[in-house]
DNA sequence: AGCACGCCGACT
DNA sequence: GTCGGCGTGCTC
């Protein structure tokens, strides 16, 4: 008999990172089920808890055990995979169990809690300040009395026994429900309240006679006042007396806003063919293997996805295909629903907390069989899962910033052991761990050398910016670009033009002094916002007017530097006063839909020239694009991370992919200060196998991924002192508890070393095989959580870092 | 985490 | 005496 259920309460905190013991309510017996979200009392509140496992008897005395208060889920809502699956997140990214349950759900299932006052006594008794808030309802928001300030009074109260506080679990999500009216199946007793009606009552009668021939049927009632010919109060006589009711019908928000027309499969190349080949014979043999698809830009990737997922779908099973961000997705996203129609969900940070729910259950309902998202789609609750895609599998943003700090590519090859199901991971330019696992026979590598159509790949020149300034060309444009883009306004091509800087300008200098104005949370300089005047930090949020003079020694010499997107898109029409230009940075692209609308004026020949940031580096595929400018492949050489270099490749070589993929020939120029570098001179071959060995070389050298591993401990605090004092202890402890053939790198202060008021220090660790490792960690983490946290210290642990 | 409990200094 | 500061400990 099955009484106990062990739930994981929704607490963040090391002392209760476990399951704790309730009584199930006799009547619930057959109700709750693991994986259900219950309401449980916690102390001396009430949270919302995952039940993780069902029991017949407990440890726990019987005056300490409670009964389970309320059952959320009539159905679970995590399956036994998903709390398996928790349990491997907890272990593999050193996070609270309900931080890795709660990240598999979408946002409108987890809790909100609202404080409540309830009335307990006479409303004579209690203070009038406070009797007025009761005179409506026996329970307040607690939120009220705080901002009325009464909370004295309501201290009073509460001694008295006059009210008491509650905490009340809510739910945020609300499925959309509408109203819809069903017809009374029997038409006889229609007709029994026809007979009643009066002999006046000429539009009721007319109704009825309606209903009679529409038994059973269900109407919007709009529908009803048109077919009909009522209006609504006709209709509501109707249901009073019987005739009707009014049901409440389950809708599901629609993200999509455009109609798509069906597309068949393509003819897939030899090449396509065969990696389609292997990926369905590991289907078919229900092999977990996991691919790496490496194909160069324009070769098809899509297409052998597309009919890959086709296979699952007629084996009966499910696929998930994930993209790396909103940037991909209307296209992306449009090429899917165009080919599978209703069996696609959608899931990106782009829609609301409804629309993501709604997506979800139909998920979850078996409504659907593929879903496109972003990261958390890994999570995706299909059940018989046939196939996992991670495009674009070297992005960064496959790994989450914030507790649990996975990654989906490890979440999806979890996944796939359990479904006894491939992965693919794809890229033109694989990262350098991926390609290193390939070579090593851990995936199986799948090369697409070829376009699709057997385009050439774009011609791609390096200009050398310092030979420009030399011949006296102070703009942002060399003359080469300038003349291209000409061309390509003439002809009526397009252009797109890529720059990795959002904002006006990089920096505010005064040249007096030589002061940056700087973030006063971070230690970061502030960039400049033509549109609003203003000056902000892309870090933390804060913006301030821009000054008038110097704040350090109020002189007026003060000059921005640098260049972000406005800036060029300025600079642009003071060339070309009759280019149309789109610009797209994260400042255009805020407002939900924006994203789709500036790409659909693009691609639509509404516009000559795309001018954008990273987000229009990817799967921009339209036909016209004979010219891509990179304006400065500098800025992401030089930032302090050792896959800087990669990045930078990668970058070029994907912005290049966006030429020349239909019949028009495309050509790529790249503006450099540094054209000798490797990853620029190798980008311009477009050549991925070189820069990877050349990579590699450097790679083991300094001791970084693939060679080693990597965990990053980072300290922070508001006071310097106590952030380095601390991030010291760190080192020592790691020093000393783990084994010598393990490195230890700091502390030093974190690339940001300031951010949001707190100063940030770390510790890298670089090791091969270290099996005490997350032992230590976890060691190191339970003196933090007991001792050090009360003095306001913060330490994160990162496995696996993406950006160190 | 959040909340109660408890112990200590400063006020009507 | 009472209010409110925050160190300590617990949550089935």
């Amino acid at each position: 008999m099955i009484r106990i259920a062990k739930v994981i309460v929704d607490v963040a905190a090391y002392p209760v990172d476990r399951p704790f013991d309730y009584l199930i309510p006799a009547d619930w017996h057959d109700l709750i089920e693991c994986g259900c979200r219950v309401k449980v009392p916690f102390g001396p509140r009430n949270v919302l808890g995952f039940v993780v496992e069902l029991a017949s008897e407990t440890d726990v005395p019987l005056d300490k055990i409670k009964p389970i208060t309320q059952v959320l889920d009539i159905e679970p809502v995590l399956t036994e995979e998903m709390l398996r699956l928790a349990k491997w997140l907890k272990k593999q990214t050193i996070c609270y169990e309900i931080d890795a349950l709660q990240v598999m759900l979408p946002s409108a299932l987890r809790a909100k809690y609202e404080k409540m006052v309830y009335l307990q006594a006479e409303l004579e008794q209690l203070d009038p300040s406070l009797a007025s808030f009761f005179q409506k309802s026996q329970k307040i928001n607690f939120k009220q009395f705080e901002k009325q300030e009464l909370l004295k009074e309501l201290k009073q109260a509460i001694k008295k026994g006059y009210v008491r506080i509650e905490n009340e679990v809510k739910q945020q999500g609300n499925i959309k429900e509408i109203r819809k009216v069903q017809i009374h199946v029997d038409a006889d007793y229609i007709d029994k309240i026809k007979q009643q009606l009066s002999k006046r009552a000429k539009k009721q009668i007319q109704l009825a006679e309606w209903m009679q021939n529409h038994c059973g049927e269900i109407f919007a009632p709009e529908e009803i006042y048109e077919q009909a010919s009522v209006t609504a109060t006709v209709l509501q006589a109707l249901i009073e007396s019987g005739a009707a009711q009014f049901i409440q019908e389950e809708v599901y928000r629609a993200p999509f806003t455009k109609d798509v027309v069906q597309t068949m499969a393509l003819r897939l190349t030899d090449e396509q063919d065969q990696a389609l080949n292997q990926i369905t014979a590991a289907m078919e043999q229900q092999h977990n293997e996991t691919f790496l698809l490496h194909g160069v830009t324009g070769s098809g990737k899509t297409e052998v996805y597309l009919q890959a997922i086709q296979q699952a779908l007629q084996d009966g099973k499910e696929a998930i295909m994930l993209v790396p961000e909103i940037s991909l997705t209307p296209q992306m996203t449009e090429r899917f629903r165009s080919r599978f129609g209703e069996l696609v969900a959608v899931m990106h940070s782009g829609l609301s907390v409804g629309e993501k729910y709604d997506e979800w259950r139909k998920i979850q309902q078996g409504k659907v069989k593929v879903v496109v998202g972003a990261r958390s789609a890994i999570f995706a609750p299909f059940q018989h899962i046939g196939l996992i895609i991670l495009d674009e599998e070297h992005e960064s943003t496959y790994k989450q910033e914030d507790a649990p700090r996975y990654h989906a590519r490890d979440v999806a090859i979890w996944r796939s052991e359990f479904h006894q199901c491939p992965v693919i991971l794809g890229s033109a330019t694989p990262a350098l761990e991926s390609f290193a696992r390939a070579k090593k026979n851990v995936y199986t590598l799948l090369t697409l050398k070829d376009r699709a159509k057997q385009q050439a790949l774009p011609s791609v020149t390096v200009v050398d910016m310092r030979e420009e300034l030399k011949l006296g060309n102070r703009s942002m444009f060399s003359t080469s670009l300038i003349e291209g883009m000409r061309e390509r306004l003439m002809r009526k091509e397009q252009i797109v033009l890529f720059l990795n800087r959002r904002g006006y300008s990089s920096f505010v200098l005064c040249r007096d002094c030589g002061t940056v104005v700087q973030c006063p949370n971070c230690d970061i300089s502030l960039t400049y916002h033509r549109y609003n005047e203003k000056l902000k930090c892309h870090y933390c949020g804060y913006d301030e007017y821009v000054p008038q003079s110097c704040p350090q020694c109020q002189s007026e010499h003060i000059r921005f530097f640098g260049t972000g997107t406005q800036k060029v898109e300025e600079e642009i029409y003071k060339l070309f006063p009759e280019a149309r230009i789109v610009r797209m940075d994260v400042d255009t692209t805020s407002q939900k839909g924006a994203h789709e609308q500036l790409l659909d004026i693009f691609g639509s020949g509404q516009a000559d020239i795309l001018l954008g940031t990273q987000m229009i580096a990817k799967g921009l595929d339209f036909p016209n694009i004979t010219l891509v400018g990179v304006l400065s492949a500098d800025t992401s050489l030089h930032l302090p991370d050792y896959r800087s270099g990669e990045r930078t490749f990668q970058l070029l070589t994907q912005v290049s992919g966006r030429a020349g993929r239909h019949d028009l020939p495309g050509e790529v120029i790249i503006q450099t200060y540094t054209p000798e570098h490797y990853a620029i001179e190798l980008a311009q071959e477009q050549q991925y196998e070189p820069f990877y060995l050349r990579e590699m070389q450097s790679r083991h050298q300094a001791g970084y991924p693939p060679y080693y591993y990597l965990a990053l401990v980072q300290v922070s605090h508001e006071d310097v002192i106590m952030a380095a004092e601390y991030a010291g202890r760190v080192a020592d402890y790691l020093r000393s508890n783990l084994s010598f053939n393990v490195s230890i790198i700091g502390p030093t202060t974190a690339s940001i070393s300031r951010l949001n008021n707190r100063y940030r220090y770390q510790c890298l660790i670089k090791y091969k095989r270290e099996p005490n490792l997350i032992d230590t960690l976890l060691q190191l983490i339970k003196i933090y959580r007991t001792d050090w946290s009360k003095k306001g210290i913060q330490l994160i642990v990162d496995l696996d870092p993406s950006v160190i």
